[in-house]
DNA sequence: GCTGAAAATAATTCACT
DNA sequence: AGTGAATTATTTTCAGC
């Protein structure tokens, strides 16, 4: 969710402040300030600050999938029939709704939505897709690509 | 980087733990053993392992793209020419190596890599795009998305 | 091996300048 | 925004299961 309250004008000091927590976020604030040439709590102050307004969104741990069962990660491109604004909002409550769904994105272009998916089976998946795209008249084709190697993940920003 | 040195089998306590730290990995270790019915120290143990063995891959703040500059998400469906193991670790390599590539996978179907990339312009983009895949001779073909909406971003692992 | 309890250390938060 | 005190969390040590 985008907080759409403010512009949240970004100094050089939150800029910084943001590139060390997206690396790590366990970074001490005393670390942090040493690191921009402020005060711990004024560190502290601008976090709290940047959280409050939705710039940061959230403060997440990364797992590797293949440590909790041999997960297998999927990309999805679906395009569906009828792009009307109640379709589309309905649609994307039921991918959001899916917890299999990691990530998903409404885009331009040949498909309409991309989903990422991850799954312990590729029975699973049929079964999911199924749930989805079959059993959902709206939905026109969906592509398949299966993940082979997780080269480069992150859900950084450059700042 | 997967650690492939163990298997790493997870009980059920760390994997409630995991489950936690997905959602908000600020949780104080004492809630999160007064949620599984463990000590505080026991939890601090079992993070500090995971973290060793690499199932915790990284602990990172998600920031939110359109507070820092108005960024733009886009999708690159990536075939190569030549799928040599020599020519795949180069084009990987080239990719992770870009920052504006935020993720990067290798994938089966019809296209090879799939790449999420962030840039604050399509301006951005296009330099990108010549960059990576008109300078290259072994990209044959690419399509791009560009996302309108995040509906859903995460990088959490069903648990 | 694992746990929980207590002490020591280090972090964060708050009042004040 | 910075300083220092108070609070709180994390980390280590240690005894017991």
């Amino acid at each position: 969710m985008s907080k759409l309250g403010k512009p949240a004008s970004l100094d050089e000091f939150d800029r910084k402040i943001l590139s060390v927590l997206q690396r790590d976020n366990t970074t001490p604030q005393r670390t942090i300030g040493e690191a921009v040439n402020l005060s711990a709590p004024a560190v502290q102050r601008r976090i709290k600050r940047m959280t409050e307004e939705g710039v940061i969104e959230a403060n997440v741990a990364v797992v590797d999938p293949g440590a909790v069962g041999q997960s297998i990660t999927i990309f999805v491109e679906v395009e569906v029939i009828s792009e009307t604004l109640e379709q589309i909002r309905k649609a994307k409550r039921e991918f959001v709704d899916a917890p299999e769904v990691q990530q998903c994105y409404y885009v331009t272009g040949e498909a309409d939505f991309i989903l990422i998916v991850i799954v312990s089976s590729m029975a699973e998946y049929e079964a999911l897709t199924h749930r989805l795209f079959f059993d959902n008249p709206n939905v026109k084709r969906f592509r398949t690509f299966v993940a082979m190697d997780r080269v480069k993940v992150g859900l950084a920003v450059p700042v």
